[in-house]
DNA sequence: ATTTTTAAATCGGTTTTTACGATTGATTTA
DNA sequence: TAAATCAATCGTAAAAACCGATTTAAAAAT
C-alpha cells in the first residue's frame, strides 16, 4: 500500500468514473486500473462495485476510503508543516549564552521576537565549556560567547565584534574620566570580581598570573548584576568586557595593552543541519 | 512521498542507526540511505542531523515524525479494518496486562476464547510504563492496568472498576478475620514485597513515604505467584490490590484510609482503529 | 434489433524507480 | 595506531509503474 495509491483510489472515489480520475491524476486509464486493482489485492476486498461499465463504490470502498483519506491528509500535513518551518512560522530555537554577552543577547531577541513572533526562544545562560557541551549534545543551536583560545574542528566560529576588557568604576569615582589605565595600577584599587566560572574572569586571571600580578580582590560574586550594582556604590571596581557594559550607567575605561580584546562569537556545530530560525536570529546580533 | 519511505523513516527515527533500522527493514543499508535523502529534499529540510557517523533527529524531523507516524497508522488500520471486515472469525490480538490483573485477564480469555476459538491471543505481561510504550508502538491493541496520574492525550482510558488495597495474610494468620487494618499497624508485621518495578508497589511506597512510615519488608521477590506462596505459609505478609487475591486461598484485609482505591483501566491508543476482537475481548472483562 | 459510443480491463513493451553490493570516507573503539 | 563501525555514493540489476493499443462489454443511439 503506497500513498500513491491512496491518492488514486481517492480521486476514483471523488469522479466514479476512472477516466476522467486518470485524466485529472495525468497518468493513463490503465495504470489507474491497474493500481486500483492492486490496492484491492493487498487488503483483500473490492472497492468499487464493476457493474458493467459503470462502477460504485462498495460498502469496503466506503469504509476504507476514511483511512485513505486520513493517511493521504496527514501526509500532506507533515509537507505543509515543513514548509511553515522553512518559511519560519513555527520552530523553536535554543540559544546558549555567557553572562557577559546578556545585552547583546536581548537587544537581539526584542527584534527577532518581533519580526518572528511564533517561533519559540530557549535561552540558556551557562559558562563556556557547559554551553559548548550542550550545543555537542544537540541541545543548543547555536552559543554566544567570547573565542577561546582552541579552535574545534567540530565547532563553526563566527566572529561578530572585538570588545576591549575595561575596568569598570562608578560615575562619582575619582578616576572615573581617565582614557586608559595598565594592570599594574588596577591592582591597587579594590575590586569586586564576577566568579571564577565566567570566561572574562579566568581570561583575566590568565592575564595577570603571565604577568605576575596580584588582583585586590575583595568580593566574588557570581551574579552580574548584583556585581554592577556594588561597583556602583563607589566602593568597589571590577574589570568585564565592554560589551558587557554598555547602557548601564557606569564609567568604563579601557585596560592598556595588547591582548586585551575579546571576540564576540557565535558557536555552532560544523555539520550539523543549521536552522532556518537560527541563521535569522544570527542577523539580529 | 510514499508510505515506504515514511516507514523508513520512522524506524529509522526509532533506532538512530541506518544500517541496524535497514536490518529490521530487510533492505540494504544503502537503500535506506537514499530513500531518506529522497523524503529530504522532498519536504526541503534535513530529518537527520549526520554528525560524524553518528546520527541525531533534527527539529523538523521531530516535527514531521508525528505526521508520518499517523499517516502510516492510518494506512495500516484501514487495512486492518478491511481484515476485520472480511473474516470475523480469524485473527490475532495482542494484550498487556499488569501481573496484578492476571486474574481478571485469565478469567476473561477463557470466556472470549471458547467464543471466538480461531482468534490467536497474544498476552505481554509488563510494568505499566513498558506495556503503554509497547502500545504507543503498536505492538499491543490494548493494556490492562491500573490508573496512574497523568494522563496522556493519545491515549484512551476506559475503566473497569475499583479495587481496594488490602494486606494478604495466610488463612491461619491470628489477624485473619478482622474487618480492616491501618497503614501504622502493617508497619509492625514481617512484610514480602512485590519487586519495586511494579506499580502497585510504587503506589503503596510514595503512600508510605507521604505518611512517614518505614515498612519491614525482609524479601522482594518479582514473582507474583512465589510471592502468594511465601504468604501461605504464615511467615510474612504482603500489600497488593484486593483483584489480584481473589481465589487464592488467602486472607485479605482492607487497608483503611482515603486513595485506597485503585482503579482497574482498559488502555487503547485514542485515534487508532480499534480491532473487532478488541472490543469482543473487553466485553468478557 | 443493430450499430455506435463509451468505459474498464488486459496485454506487451518502455521507462522509471527501487534495491543491491561494493566501495569510499570519516569516526569511534580497541 | 589499527580495527571496527557506519553513512554516503556509485554502477548495475531487478522490480514497478506507466503507456498505447487492443479487447470486452454495457449503455446509448439509430
Amino acid at each position: 500500500m503506497e500513498l500513491r495509491q491512496l491518492r488514486y483510489f481517492l480521486k476514483a472515489k471523488e469522479l466514479l468514473n476512472f477516466t476522467e480520475a486518470a485524466n485529472q491524476l495525468n497518468i493513463s486509464q490503465s495504470t489507474l486500473s491497474q493500481q486500483i486493482k492492486q490496492l484491492e489485492e493487498e487488503i483483500n476486498v473490492p472497492l468499487f462495485n464493476r457493474i458493467g461499465k459503470r462502477i460504485t463504490l462498495t460498502e469496503a470502498g466506503l469504509l476504507f476510503s476514511e483511512f485513505a483519506f486520513q493517511s493521504v491528509s496527514r501526509a500532506n500535513d507533515g509537507l505543509i508543516m515543513m514548509k511553515d518551518l522553512n518559511n519560519l512560522n513555527v520552530g523553536s530555537l535554543s540559544i546558549g549564552v555567557t553572562y557577559a554577552l546578556r545585552n547583546l543577547l536581548t537587544r537581539a531577541l526584542i527584534l527577532f521576537s518581533e519580526k518572528f513572533p511564533d517561533i519559540k526562544v530557549k535561552i540558556v545562560f551557562g559558562t563556556s565549556t557547559e554551553l559548548i557541551d550542550r550545543l555537542n549534545s544537540t541541545e543548543l543551536d547555536f552559543v554566544l560567547t567570547f573565542r577561546e583560545q582552541a579552535d574545534d574542528v567540530h565547532l563553526r566560529y563566527r566572529s561578530l565584534f572585538s570588545s576591549p576588557m575595561t575596568l569598570v568604576v562608578s560615575k562619582n569615582s575619582n578616576i572615573a574620566g581617565r582614557s586608559s589605565i595598565s594592570l599594574k595600577e588596577i591592582m591597587d584599587l579594590p575590586l569586586a570580581f564576577p566568579d571564577s566560572g565566567y570566561s572574562t574572569i579566568q581570561f583575566i586571571n590568565n592575564l595577570l598570573k603571565l604577568k605576575k600580578l596580584k588582583p585586590n580582590v575583595l568580593v566574588e560574586i557570581n551574579d552580574i548584576s548584583t556585581l554592577l550594582e556594588l561597583v556602583k556604590t563607589g566602593v568597589w571596581n571590577t574589570i568585564l568586557t565592554q560589551v558587557s557594559v554598555d547602557d548601564i550607567g557606569l564609567s568604563t575605561i579601557p585596560i592598556q595593552g595588547k591582548n586585551m580584546l575579546r571576540e564576540a562569537t557565535v558557536i555552532s556545530l560544523k555539520d550539523a543541519y543549521q536552522k532556518k530560525a537560527a541563521e535569522a536570529f544570527q542577523n539580529y546580533l
